[in-house]
DNA sequence: TCCTTGCGAATTTTT
DNA sequence: TTCGCAAGGA
């Protein structure tokens, strides 16, 4: 039994205890000592599959069971819901029905509970609608018309995007810098993120920043409720702590600040969401932001081979900013890197699927193949393949069902009723269905709403007393607000599924669906029939509203088995036997916007989520990279990624698709793209000027096609020519050599100077 | 009010 | 190339 040094553990070697310590079996010393270590700050950098979140859950079971801490007292943060299930059931496992008592959730849940508690202190009201991005993007929208912004010089979407990574970096309005303001200084933009959280305010609504940075102010300026917190709060459990955005840590330090009983877990090594506000430098600094921490390193790798490790770490290698560890297994070698050129995303596709059935063949199961991309449009073509080979595949992340129209029109009802200053909503909903209200009414409202800093819903209820508006208008307006009032008042007496039904039903948005004759309807009713059954799994309408807005996630079939699609990003966390890494391609992944926004803290960004790739397999990994690929309906040439030939050459095996390893043209584009060698030769990077003349040059591959043809067919002597070993040969650029294998038109041949290559037999002569 | 047309943009997205 | 949006016409 472990020992403890924490106040009040004088009874706690009782008997429902050391029947619990179960969880501590198993633990190898690194991790176990990560699990104990519960007194002040404590770092534990968790390498890809090092039993991460098994030490985590652990701790948290193990801090409670030993009554270090009482469950309330805890607080343990993640990123995503799916994580706070996972940790909250496997330590309910643990520990029994205490582990509810934990304030156990994602950043944003945790500090939406905070803030409805407080709501008053930043001027909100306690039942306030959290908005989504698309709501957020209407209302700056909104602004920037009222302010006569130019949309498309300053697309609403990017000043949003603006405006959220100052919250990332806890920056209210007013703590906006002028230096900062000035590299938008057409657009006022510090004035426009003013007006945005008036907005808000009037609203009562808080977007997802706004939860954390809410907080922030509330903790700054009531000393007293920070204190509450951290009185009540002693032991603090962060997951995926290199995630972290600035807003986020300043969160945690004032929770943390006192005991300083923080315990963050993390790897800078799968540090992949800078362009969202992640600070590295969070975990870089950690040692320094709690002097006299302890730092815990988990190197030992339960998933990989040790084969895909060495792989891994020789890649992450090349990375300057990170604190170094070093994976190893006691496991297998396994098998190489498997590196594959060929010719055109079509191609890529089909090899693929090729490699997917025949792992099918040998009895693996499709729920253990994953093709990890950079960018989601990069799983169209694997998508189209694998429907004609009739493969089941699911793509991760793609629409989701609390994002299609009538899903987020119903919910805009339901927030309207629940919250009448949710303008956003209420318009959604105003005039669908269709009640005649037009762009004319809207604008008169807005304009009443405006000028007296009210919500639509007040300048309705106000309009219609008028006669600004058409007799038509302002008496379906009317009803309107009668409805929402009758409906409101529903609220108290019945339940709310029951609610939502007749909300449905009495608007008239279940009629006009069913009079749409569009061959979507059908489908939409079926939504809201499961979305009204959604309902049922709450409480109240409130919960279910918190729930939605904090929680849009897919529901997952795992009824049959199918191989995963997904972005490298979704893959984080995941881990599958076969993994296949396509679209490896300078400008393609390294992503050329990343490198050209971020320079070269964007390029190690970009070999940490190559890192992340890697280290999602178990057992093999499959790279792959095509010499063309269509950017935009133009055919480019594309030239291998950095990241192949930063792989350790002894851990990859290579294949090239014919024709492609060798000087293609003798002295054309190619040939200065990915001429001199095999890919695997390329080891330097290729200069800008060169990507930029490369791409500027863009070559449709049926037009080489048609080229190859007119060559050999006016060159048949040569083709016809029988190549054995051992024949000395002449090539354009390669100069002189010597045959060591044939395979058809195929050679690999020993050039005197340049070394060995693959080349075809017609682009060399027999001497 | 609805449909057509034309223009411009086009990574990653835990909440 | 393809999609989504906004403006303009019937």
């Amino acid at each position: 039994m472990p020992s403890l040094n924490v106040g009040d553990e004088s009874n706690s070697k009782n008997a429902g205890i050391s029947s619990n310590v179960g969880y501590l079996q198993g633990l190898n010393s690194k991790q176990l000592e990560a699990v104990e270590a519960v007194d002040g700050a404590v770092l534990v950098l968790a390498g890809a599959g090092t039993g991460k979140t098994r030490v985590l859950t652990a701790r948290l079971a193990h801090l409670i069971a030993q009554k270090v801490a009482m469950p309330w007292s805890i607080l343990a943060v993640t990123f995503t819901n799916k994580a706070a299930r996972e940790m909250r059931d496997r330590v309910t496992n643990i520990i029994g029905p205490m582990a509810e008592q934990v304030w156990l959730g994602t950043f944003h849940s945790l500090g939406a509970r905070i803030l409805r508690r407080h709501a008053e202190l930043v001027n909100l009201k306690p039942n306030f609608t959290i908005l989504d991005t698309d709501d957020q993007i209407r209302l700056i929208k909104q602004i920037m018309q009222a302010e006569n912004l130019d949309e498309k010089k300053w697309p609403p979407r990017v000043l949003s995007g603006v405006i959220q990574r100052w919250k990332d970096r806890g920056l209210t309005p007013e703590k906006v810098s002028d230096d900062e303001a000035k590299q938008y200084a057409d657009v006022k933009l510090a004035e426009i993120y003013s007006q945005y959280q008036d907005r808000l305010s009037v609203l009562n609504a808080a977007d997802f920043g706004d939860l954390l940075l809410h907080c922030l102010t509330i903790f700054q300026q009531n000393p007293d409720v920070l204190r509450e917190y951290q009185r009540r709060l002693t032991h603090l459990l962060v997951d995926e702590y290199q995630d972290t955005n600035v807003a986020q840590y300043l969160w945690l330090r004032f929770l943390a600040q006192g005991r300083q009983n923080i315990c963050c877990v993390g790897d800078d090594d799968q540090s992949i969401y800078g362009w969202r506000g992640a600070e590295v430098g969070n975990i870089l600094r950690f040692e320094n932001d709690f002097p006299g921490s302890k730092v815990i390193r988990l190197e030992q790798n339960y998933r990989s081979t040790s084969r895909v490790l060495t792989a891994a770490s020789g890649l992450i290698a090349h990375n300057e900013d990170r604190l170094g560890k070093t994976l190893w297994t006691d496991g297998n070698d396994g098998d190489k890197i498997i590196v594959r050129g060929v010719w055109d995303g079509e191609s890529e596709a089909r090899t693929v699927g090729d490699q997917v059935e025949t792992y099918q063949r040998k009895g693996v199961s499709l729920n253990e193949m994953a093709i990890l991309v950079r960018a989601s449009f990069q799983t169209r073509e694997f998508e189209e393949r694998f429907l004609t080979l009739g493969v089941p595949y699911q793509v991760i992340g793609g629409a989701r069902f609390y994002e299609r129209m009538e899903i987020r029109d119903a919910i805009a009802y339901l927030r309207v009723i629940y919250q009448p200053d949710d303008d956003l909503a209420l318009e959604r909903i105003l005039n669908k269905p269709k009640r005649g209200i037009g762009l004319a009414s809207l604008q008169s409202i807005h304009h009443l709403a405006r000028l007296e800093s009210i919500s639509l819903w007040l300048a309705i209820a106000k309009i219609i007393d008028t006669d600004e508006l058409r007799p038509a208008a302002r008496k379906s307006l009317a009803k309107l607000i009668d409805d929402f009032t009758r409906w409101r008042s529903m609220l108290d007496h019945s339940d709310h599924i029951e609610l939502a039904g007749i909300v449905l039903d009495e608007s008239g948005y279940t009629e006009m669906l069913l009079k749409d004759k569009s061959p979507e309807a059908p489908g939409r009713l079926e939504n809201l029939k499961e979305l009204v059954s959604a309902l049922e799994e709450f409480d109240g309408l409130g919960q279910f509203l918190e729930h939605i807005s904090l929680v849009m996630e897919n529901a997952e079939d795992d009824t049959t088995e199918q191989i995963s699609l997904m972005t490298l990003h979704a893959a984080k966390g995941l881990e599958f036997d076969k993994i296949f890494l396509p679209g490896w391609e300078e400008g393609v992944f390294p992503n050329q916007r990343s490198l050209d926004e971020s320079g070269a803290k964007g390029l190690e960004e970009e070999r940490r989520l190559a890192y992340v790739g890697l280290t999602r397999a178990r057992e093999t990994v499959e790279i792959s990279f095509a010499a063309n690929r269509r950017v935009y309906g133009n055919w480019q040439s594309s030239i291998p990624s950095r990241f192949i030939s930063e792989i350790p050459e002894s851990e990859i095996e290579q294949f090239d698709e014919m024709g492609l390893s060798s000087d293609f043209f003798g002295g054309t584009v190619q040939s200065e793209a990915w001429g001199q060698d095999n890919f695997l030769g390329q080891t330097r990077f290729q200069s800008a000027e060169k990507r930029q003349r490369l791409n500027v040059k863009s070559v449709n591959p049926r037009d080489i096609q048609v080229a190859l043809e007119d060559r050999s067919s006016a060159d048949v002597t040569i083709d016809e020519t029988f190549f054995a070993p051992g024949d000395r040969v002449f090539h354009q650029k390669f100069g002189m050599g010597t045959v060591k294998r044939s395979d058809g038109d195929k050679l690999e041949i020993a050039f005197d100077k340049a070394g060995e290559k693959k080349v075809i037999s017609r682009f060399v002569k027999q001497l």
